[in-house]
DNA sequence: TTGTACGCGTTATCAA
DNA sequence: TTGATAACGCGTACAA
């Protein structure tokens, strides 16, 4: 086991020196400097997270959250995985505090973003896909704060690390598992939220590509629910009475429960085939009820343990992580292995 | 903070009574004990695990791990798994010893098991269901030695905890996707693996559970390929011949290739469809030429990470699991989201 | 029965 | 530019 006394005792110098080299503190003889560093090297030197944790412990690193969870249950799973994280990582002195907002305001999530400003080592948020969004994490970054965006990315940003789903794989898989169900003949109504919104568009994108291997695959329409329910429930109804042959219902974000009602309330179409994303209650409900059979799922609950465990690594051990993003995969679910 | 040091001040005694009460390493006064775990309870008293670690690197505790994955490419992804978190908690003074095997006897097993008398300070193994296996597991549980079963449990045994999935569940799920993608009428063939295996037999009972509510579906034909891809391969052919009306192949084991390549030997039988399970190379494989589109995914690498998981908290930090039992889903994987 | 003192590896402060 | 020393929380050998 190389540590920092060993490399002292090999160097012929102090712990002291050997530190103030491995972490650049500056007051070192070149030649030392070289000295040192060589001799860590050589040795594969790592530090000792214990040994780190503990003496960091005065400094109690503070992890501030900003999720636009409020009314969307889908984070329900992303905050317990943030709370578990949270408990077994506070006896070190990490410290976390979590704000959340409602809706997609590029306003309220500055505000809470700013919230934040001197107080937090860490950055988690899943940005609104915004330049001022974007500007504010720059910022962070710029002053050393260390930003993880959590479950959707954002563009023109040099976050340090993303943790969620690949939204364009998960069009295809919604598309491939669509042809799985019904065979190479497909006329496909497709349920978006706000079209602003980087992951939504994303498997819309990865569903069309998908799409162009299947001849007999063809989008009737495509709506948009702002992601409320009720707009969902009205607008899929309509949908569905304007085309009596669709035989397919891809929902690509929220309101899964007003497209589903809208389904239910038309019972003729019983032979439609519903892909949707998450399994929320409501969600679990219309499986129930039989108007979908599969969803797909984004692992919640890891993706927002994964992201803590990274700003852990990070301000207490001073791991980066070995990639800039951590994706998790799209998992089918039926009612049987939720 | 609460630290052994501000019970001791609190309570007008030293660090090292209060260590000896906490640690129940006796030698003290009644009542000065009951005050300290008064004091400590009051306040919520948790060691630290960076302390505990660091004064804890002398030790350098083993993890003795024994797998059957000689020949199954299951557990190469349990193996990184492990490697992984090896890599992580090496630091922390934890030492892993891996030792595989080739296939299910009990002496082999039993060998590799004996072999880590007096080294391991926790053993990871995935099971042989065997009465003289629990005997030797439970010894080690007697000697204090912490036992963890990964991807298989073992009956009559004491272990203190399992990582691994929910085999009649994947059952269940197998027979439900089979009811998605074939509607109510369905004529099954089976392939099971060894029939002493536990889980595989758990597969079984758990899909004929679930096709009890499906009155269209029924097994032709149960066989067994000794987790050998030759026999695997003949006798699926035969069976497949022996029941030309088969529209459904479930291979609940090992075997996949084979039973796969049968299927593929006979073009006109192309609208079978299979379902299997774990997605190793040559499932992959047989899933890109078409002859099965979904398979039943299992975690194999998390199912590595997180028993050596367990085994870093209660070794380095003396943090016991919340569960006994850490079940990881059964996922459905296509091509697109594997 | 209890207290003291040291070591684990790292960081920070102070003195030289 | 460097070295010595104390501190973090825990475990333990040793002294009282």
């Amino acid at each position: 086991m190389v540590t920092i006394k060993k490399i002292a005792e090999l160097c012929g110098v102090s712990r002291g020196t050997v530190d103030r080299v491995l972490n650049k503190r500056g007051r070192v003889k070149p030649e030392t400097e070289a000295a040192v560093l060589a001799m860590a090297k050589q040795l594969g030197y790592q530090p000792n997270p214990a040994g780190k944790a503990l003496a960091a412990r005065k400094h109690r690193p503070v992890v501030g959250i900003v999720l636009t969870s409020e009314g969307n249950p889908f984070f329900d799973d992303v905050i317990k995985g943030i709370k578990t994280a949270e408990e077994r990582y506070a006896i070190y002195g990490l410290q976390v505090e979590l704000k959340t907002m409602r809706g997609y305001h590029v306003e309220d999530q500055l505000a809470l973003l700013e919230s934040f400003r001197g107080t937090a080592n860490a950055i988690i948020v899943n940005p609104i896909n915004d330049e001022r969004i974007a500007e504010a994490l720059n910022d962070y970054v710029d002053q050393g704060v260390y930003v993880i965006t959590l479950n959707t990315d954002i563009e023109n940003c040099r976050r340090n690390c993303y943790v969620g789903s690949d939204y364009f794989n998960g069009g295809e898989t919604a598309c491939a598992l669509l042809e799985l169900l019904l065979g190479e003949q497909a006329s496909v109504g497709i349920v978006l939220g706000v079209r602003h919104v980087l992951g939504h568009r994303l498997r819309l994108e990865g569903f069309q590509q998908r799409m162009e291997r299947i001849p007999g695959f063809h989008i009737l329409e495509v709506i948009e629910n702002n992601d409320d329910e009720i707009y969902s429930y009205e607008r899929t109804r309509k949908m569905l009475q304007d085309y009596p042959d669709m035989n397919a219902l891809f929902i690509a974000a929220g309101g899964v429960y007003g497209a589903c009602r809208a389904v239910l309330s038309m019972p003729e179409r019983k032979k439609l085939t519903v892909v949707a994303f998450d399994s929320v209650p409501t969600t679990v409900e219309m499986m129930k009820k039989g108007v979908l059979h599969t969803i797909i799922y984004q692992h919640p609950y890891r993706q927002g343990h994964k992201a803590m465990d990274i700003a852990f690594q990070y301000l207490v051990n001073d791991i980066k992580p070995a990639c800039s993003t951590y994706i998790l995969k799209n998992e089918i679910k039926m009612l049987e292995n939720l």
